[in-house]
RNA sequence: UGUUGAAUGGUGCAAUGGUCAGCAUACCAGACUUUGAUUCUGGUGACAUUGGUUCGAGUCCAGUUUCAACAACCA
């Protein structure tokens, strides 16, 4: 129980709450608004949330806040339910703002009745400009003045649809002179004669979300409402409500929101990215949305690791994209099926072969003590990757050249005898010799080579699509990048590699599996894939130190 | 020239007045390797700044500087 592992802020308070009696147990909610598709950054509140109610035995409720009818949908709905289960949370209650409209709606009418809210009938343009700037206090305008009963009387009218949309709001009394901008009398409730997702057509008014976030925390008796930093002005005021009435009081924290290199991070730039064609949909795998991590191949796991290890603070941040990789290699390394697939075919001619076919017995994953084992068929016409042979190597190149030796994984060893040509001097052919006494697991050849190369033989090979992804931004922090944030869209993102020759039991990949193509990196099917044609997405290459060597001279 | 929040290696997170400021990743070097992967070893590298309190300050106090958020009938 006593980990050693030091508190984030957090923990640290309700550990307090705990310890001080403040509550016997913590609820917190995920409060997601289904206009959109959740995004990695989301991915971090989740963990946070559901992680701080599993940690301290509590629960989280998954609540949708679904206050504003035109742009939400039901179909975020079920994509987001998807995605916190498949991130493998389970939520205690699946809630909904809007199951609590009739509340909120008695909530504003009691604020009135206190002479704390007001209906005013003034244009957003003039609301706007009554409220001042941040260094000049707002002023109050006549509408404020109105008697306790003409405003029960308006904001019923304004409910009974009496009133066009923007015609009237009802505004909360508080301080046109404050400080804090979200002080100078915040609208409650605007007209909005729209069909909700879940309400219908029953209501023309919906409450905003400082009325209705904080009210559906203590409806429901959140201890912890967590949230990120840019609410922490709203906070005044979501303790304002709860004072003036009288409810539940749940606390808002705040912490940091997620911020990635090469990514943008925002609801409105992704849907840009849809909608203007520069990645097909939202689960596009470049896309740092959930649904298109998961069909790139990443796994729950790994995010799960990546959210625990960029850690939950209150100062702003710019996580490296290369942890993210390293926690997905991690996870992959360990249960990931080795493969052998070619991108870029040289025919290799072993002619001491003869016309023989072996089945060579090769381990599935050599990090898992139970490896699994396959049978790859070998035989004297096999393909080799085209960049594996130099006929001038540079040094430290320990790949195939004229006179050289490597391995072939799990086959033997063989020699390089003679380059083959065509007309135009573009290498056609390598004739090359085994060692018979070099198979795999029965070596007595006592030759030590130090390359190993991946193969498939040729007339056993399946071939497949292959689609190679690459960071979806030139730059490393986008949102700090000047001009058009789409200036910066890498053009390379996406490079396909139409035929692919794969070892034959890859004809039979499935989806839930995943695959390291051994030394091209780690794979997984995408659901693009027919009987005509199977495609598998690159989730992540290998760490190449060869090609930063290489880079070098 | 308001209010609020935040400043620790390249990046992220710790150190809760007390040994050479840790951990992860990234980067560099080396070992091992039938994946130039994995694994292992070592290394470079940080307390924004000034003053104060204290035997002792990354931590407490004051000032300065920098960054961020805030004036949607969005959340």
């Amino acid at each position: 129980m006593s980990e050693e592992k030091s508190l984030n802020f957090l923990e640290e308070i309700i550990e307090d709450d705990l310890k001080n009696g403040k509550y016997k147990s913590i609820l917190t909610r995920f409060p997601p608004e289904p206009n959109g598709y959740l995004h990695i950054g989301h991915a971090k509140s989740i963990c946070l949330n559901f992680g701080l109610s599993k940690k301290y035995g509590g629960k989280t409720n998954l609540r949708f806040d679904d206050t504003n009818p035109v742009t939400e949908e039901t179909e975020y709905v079920d994509s987001i339910k998807e995605d916190v289960k498949w991130l493998g949370f389970e939520w205690a209650n699946e809630l909904y703002a809007s199951d609590y409209f009739e509340q909120l709606y008695n909530l504003a009418v009691r604020l009135i009745e206190k002479g704390l809210a007001y209906v005013d009938d003034s244009s957003a343009e003039e609301i706007a400009k009554q409220k001042g700037t941040p260094t000049q206090p707002g002023a109050r305008n006549e509408f404020s003045n109105r008697s306790i009963e003409e405003n029960l009387k308006l904001f019923l009218d304004m409910r009974l649809g009496k009133y066009r949309d923007g015609e009237k709001v009802l505004r909360a009394k508080i301080d046109m002179a404050s400080n804090n901008m979200h002080l100078r009398d915040p609208l409650l409730y605007r007209i909005k004669h729209a069909h909700h997702h879940r309400t219908g057509d029953t209501w023309c008014i919906y409450p905003m979300y400082d009325f209705a976030h904080g009210q559906s925390d203590s409806i429901e008796n959140i201890t912890h409402s967590i949230c990120t930093l840019e609410f922490i002005p709203h906070r005044p005021l979501y303790d304002w409500f709860i004072e003036q009435l009288g409810i539940f009081p749940s606390h808002q924290y705040e912490f940091a929101r997620l911020n990635m290199t090469y990514t943008v991070m925002s609801k409105r730039k992704l849907l840009q990215l849809v909608n203007e064609g520069h990645v097909k949909t939202w689960d596009d795998p470049r896309m740092p949305a959930i649904a298109a991590m998961r069909r790139r191949g990443y796994t729950a796991e790994a995010i799960r690791e990546f959210c625990d290890k960029i850690g939950v603070a209150k100062r702003e941040n710019l996580i490296d994209l290369s942890l993210l990789e390293f926690c997905v290699r991690e996870h992959l390394n360990k249960i990931a099926l080795r493969r052998m697939v070619v991108f870029d075919p040289l025919k290799v001619v072993i002619t001491n072969y003869t016309d023989m076919t072996e089945l060579l017995k090769i381990e599935d994953n050599p990090e898992d003590e139970n490896t699994t084992y396959r049978e790859v068929a070998f035989s004297s016409g096999i393909y080799i990757e085209r960049e594996d042979f130099m006929e001038i190597p540079p040094k430290k190149f320990f790949r195939l050249f004229p006179g050289g030796m490597v391995r072939l994984k799990g086959a033997y060893i063989i020699k390089c005898d003679e380059v083959v040509k065509d007309d135009a001097g573009n290498i056609t052919e390598l004739r090359c010799s085994y060692i018979p006494e070099s198979k795999s697991g029965s070596d007595t050849s006592g030759i030590h080579v130090k390359g190993t190369l991946h193969w498939v033989s040729v007339k056993h090979a399946a071939t497949a699509e292959v689609r190679l992804y690459d960071r979806l931004f030139t730059e490393e922090n986008v949102a700090d990048a000047e001009g058009d944030f789409k200036n910066y869209i890498n053009p390379h993102s996406l490079q396909i590699v139409e035929t692919v020759y794969m070892e034959p039991c890859l004809h039979e990949a499935k989806f839930d599996e995943r695959y390291q193509f051994i030394r091209k990196g780690y794979f997984c099917l995408d659901k693009d894939s027919s009987e005509e044609k199977i495609v598998f997405n690159r989730t992540v290459g290998l760490k190449d130190t060869w090609a930063k060597e290489a880079k070098k001279s």
